[in-house]
DNA sequence: TATTGTTATACTCTATAACTATA
DNA sequence: TATAGTTATAGAGTATAACAATA
């Protein structure tokens, strides 16, 4: 082991805090008709328009005939439509229906609002130290999206 | 709806950030033995000693007869060991193993390692700002702990 | 041949309903 | 009766292996 200089300086006690924060959130996530994964396609689908079920597979770190069983449940429930990729034959092109980002939202909503009941508890420094961690955190969802997918 | 102060300002902002986040970590997660369902009661066990189904069923928002199933599965694994509880014939106490300790351990260093690789790649500047973070973020987590199971 | 997607099969995780055993 | 837990059953979500259709 290297000596720690002072950027090394809890590095790792930040990454377990995340990791704990990440699952501390999720258990709080109310039920909801949308699951974990049908809310990560449509979520997908609403960002960057029509996908191929491959893209979606390989988006959300699961295997193709795990998404093509997904994508039939959305499609059966009116969540996403699908049609004929007119530039190749054999791939599909899935896109979220009004009914999938209406649910979406509302789920949303209902997550957001009980993340935000906790905040209203929170100090009021925290708070700000919070605040002042928006872009930040910002920064690292997208390092984590970009890198993800490499499993 | 009421008027917005300075202490409102962004908090939306900041729930919609802090869900982005969790869910990003989530999928960034790496596969391991332990599914999170597993490793979630055996972290459980870890820090608070011998559960009653009961209890950790209420702990992990499952139902009783999810989590007996969960708990026949660690035991079958020998991850967990059960005994009756003494002071009622109707339970059953379930204590982690020394192979359970070191599976979770295992998983939270894989986990740890790769939000760590992301941490590497953050801007020093956002890495400072994550750093003096890290008690709200406790607090936080504290918060949503104490608040669970009340869906 | 390679790629896109589906089907077949199996296991985990979750739920509700009905049951057993103990308090 | 009430509580702790299990069993029965069903559905979502995941995987691997084998297949069909198109490029």
């Amino acid at each position: 082991m290297g000596e720690i200089g002072p950027r090394e300086i809890g590095r790792g006690e930040l990454a377990e805090i995340l990791r704990e924060l990440a699952l501390s959130m999720l258990r709080d996530a109310p039920p909801h008709r949308l699951s974990r994964s049908a809310a990560g396609v449509l979520s997908v689908l609403e960002r960057t328009g029509p996908q191929r079920i491959t893209a979606l597979a390989e988006r959300e770190a699961v295997r193709q005939p795990s998404m093509t069983g997904l994508v039939q449940r959305l499609e059966a429930a009116g969540l996403v439509s699908r049609t004929t990729d007119p530039e190749d034959g054999r791939a599909s092109l899935v896109a979220i229906t009004a009914a999938g980002s209406a649910e979406l939202g509302e789920r949303r909503r209902v997550h957001d609002r009980t993340i935000h009941a906790h905040l209203d508890e929170l100090d009021p420094d925290d708070l700000l130290t919070l605040h002042r961690a928006v872009p930040a955190l910002r920064h690292l969802i997208e390092l984590t999206e970009t890198h993800a997918h490499q499993h």
